[in-house]
RNA sequence: GCCACCUUAGCUCAGUUGGCUAGAGCGGCGCAUUCGUAAUGCGCAGGUCGUGAGUUCGAAUCUCACAGGUGGCUCCA
């Protein structure tokens, strides 16, 4: 932890994982001497290194077998013991095509280099270059600017592992050669190795995808098809708990709830510009009488032509329309991921229209409601993102992104937030802020986000009369907090690990009677439980305390009420909690006591 | 969608180089047990080995196709 002071890219492990990538390219080619290099940068936790390794004789692309693998990862271990020192020089551009010249993906780079478009990250740079830098090691030569470790010998070879092989595309682009990319990690020593790995082992036991199962608390039939989830009873409970929550903050916040249908007539969506710039994203249309219709994406045509129905006055404004909006949208098989990335989810969507005057309140207030929910929920880590204009595709002049952008800007700020720019990343219609949450594998998901639209009010000709009689365009924001139901649900699942906080477990007390004689009593302090609002079950099974306990614990149920002769004699319940707390008979009416507060206030702890 | 890997009971997984009626644990059901803070014992039921072709005297095991899943890539709440 002590290199997150220094940037990533200054650190040792930087150079480790860099030069790591090199040896095991050095490996890949003793073992596949015919493979092209292209790209081998280090990454997060680690570091890759993509090959073209030709075609076999069937003309289809060769591909990495699991015992290539194992062997190149033993290869890579000897070539690292058997030390050889990096040798840092620079070729002229001349001097480098000549040399790369049957490497035809290091030629591309050396191109676009000397062209001075992107370096070999991709990334723009500013000038062309006239001269490249070069690594070598034994007789490695590399096209790399580096760092480098001084010594093979310097990377641990047991603190190294080959990670797995997947395709990957030449440049990022899908049209271009697909290649075989192979991961690996890297540490300073076999310790911090075995470290990563274990994370990695904890990491999986989060996985919402396991504990939506251990859980029973959603699935997916592959008859009811991928992407498409099945809510069961007890995450449909929790999911129910956040809504009801969440719903109910808005109301008290200046939204209006509405509900809008699932399809609209072609011609909705033809006027939105979705049919021009979504159809990709959308499933084919449904022919009903003599028209076509089609399910919806998104809610935004159905809130505006709520908004049509009527004059508005400058009065009215802002208006707050929230609808917790199911969507469909087409996503590729390869994509589908749990909750985390669907084809039907439910969106808690909401539009605000308002007055050029009113947006900065309007911004700061979303983005501050949006922190206030998040953080009902005990989610306090997110990184923030404010996406800009990008020149080449954006509707409106650029003067007209100054506002909006400057109001999002300035409300991260009053936040207190820090965030990263997203140069370009904007959508075509304005500008956006998004906040995105880390799973439990460290991937980022989406959650929040905070959308201007100068296209749709537009396009739909909305407008509001203003103090001056005449008609005016309201500015329209989208915003989702949670983002979607399933995807909010996944990352709050991988955040407790399952462990809700009290006000969300689906099954908050457990009844444990010791012997089958104390289950009246058990029952009868479930009923008194129940009628002040808590959700209890009763273990009836004729199972021994031991069990019983032992199942509640798997099921991550906050409190485990025992009952045995005592308590039934004092009118007490002995409470133990899933975090193996026992804190002995306590009156009932102190519990109940207690468990209320924690509810009303959403503590985290027990 | 592309590349790789995976698919055996409700769940988690064994199943040697192809060879007897395909196994275990958990879960379910039954019986016994009535027990003080993470697994009581015994018994029973449960499987067209993802689907379909092929190779073979013989296929869970080998080949091909398809479907579903997983990890990446691309793409996005």
């Amino acid at each position: 932890m002590s290199e997150e002071k220094i940037p990533y890219e200054q650190s040792d492990l930087y150079r480790i994982r860099h030069s790591a990538a090199h040896v095991m390219a050095e490996a890949v080619l003793e073992h596949f001497p015919e493979a092209k290099l292209a790209i081998g940068p280090p990454i997060a936790d680690g570091f890759y290194y993509d090959f073209d390794l030709g075609q076999d004789e069937n003309g289809k692309p060769k591909t990495f077998s699991p015992e290539d693998l194992e062997q190149i990862e033993a290869t890579m271990k000897k070539l690292l013991k058997k030390n050889a020192k990096f040798e840092q020089s620079s070729k002229t551009v001349a001097e480098a095509q000549e040399f790369f010249a049957d490497a035809p993906y290091k030629l591309e780079l050396i191109a676009e280099l000397a062209a001075g478009k992107v370096d070999e990250n991709g990334n723009p740079i500013s000038e062309p270059v006239t001269e490249v830098g070069i690594y070598q090691h034994r007789n490695f030569v590399d096209l790399c600017r580096g760092p480098h470790v001084g010594f093979t010998k310097q990377v641990k070879a047991n603190a190294v592992k080959i990670l797995r092989s997947s395709g990957a595309y030449w440049r990022g682009d899908e049209n271009r050669e697909q290649l075989q990319r192979i991961y690996g990690t890297a540490w300073h020593n076999r310790v911090e190795l075995d470290e990563y790995l274990k994370r990695l082992e904890e990491a999986k036991k989060r996985d919402h995808r396991k504990l939506g199962k251990e859980l029973d608390l959603f699935s997916a039939a592959p008859e009811v098809g991928g992407g498409l989830i099945l809510w069961h009873p007890k995450g449909g409970l929790v999911r129910h708990l956040a809504e009801e929550f969440c719903k109910n903050e808005h109301l008290a916040n200046g939204y209006d709830l509405v509900y809008t249908p699932h399809i609209g007539r072609s011609t909705l969506w033809e006027t939105s510009g979705h049919l021009t710039w979504y159809r990709d994203d959308m499933y084919a249309a449904i022919q009903i009488d003599e028209e076509e219709y089609f399910l919806k994406p998104m809610n935004c045509p159905f809130h505006i032509m709520i908004y049509k129905e009527k004059m508005h006055s400058y009065r009215d404004l802002p208006l707050r329309m929230a609808e917790w909006g199911t969507v469909y949208r087409y996503e590729r098989s390869g994509v589908l991921h749990g909750l985390m990335r669907v084809r039907g989810f439910t969106q808690d969507d909401a539009h605000l229209f308002c007055r050029q005057d009113q947006m900065p309140e309007e911004i700061d207030r979303a983005l501050n409601f949006c922190l206030h929910i998040l953080r009902s929920f005990g989610m306090d880590k997110f990184h923030a993102y404010l996406s800009t204009r990008d020149e080449k595709k954006s509707a409106g002049d650029a003067e007209r992104w100054e506002a909006p952008t400057e109001a999002l800007r300035a409300a991260l700020e009053r936040a207190g937030l820090d965030y990263d720019i997203d140069e370009g990343g904007a959508a075509f219609y304005g500008p956006k802020i998004d906040l995105k949450m880390i799973d439990a594998l460290g991937r980022e998901w989406q959650l929040s986000t905070i959308q201007f639209d100068f296209n749709l009010p537009e396009r739909f000709d909305m407008t509001y009369i203003g103090q001056d009689g005449e008609a005016h365009r309201p500015y329209m924001i989208h915003r989702a907090l949670l983002g979607s139901m399933e995807r909010f649900m996944g990352v709050l699942i991988e955040h407790y690990a399952g462990a809700f906080p009290l006000w969300l477990a689906p099954v908050q007390v457990v009844m444990v009677p010791i012997t089958d004689r104390h289950i009246p009593y058990a029952e009868k302090v479930a009923e008194e439980l129940r009628a002040a609002g808590l959700r209890v079950d009763v273990d009836v099974s004729s199972e021994r305390m031991n069990k019983k306990i032992r199942n509640a614990q798997l099921q991550k149920i906050p409190y485990m009420l025992v009952v045995g002769d005592k308590e039934e004699e004092n009118d007490t319940v002995a409470v133990r909690t899933r975090n193996n707390e026992n804190r002995g008979a306590v009156p009932l009416a102190d519990f109940l006591a207690q468990a209320a507060t924690l509810i009303t206030t959403k503590a985290l702890e027990l």
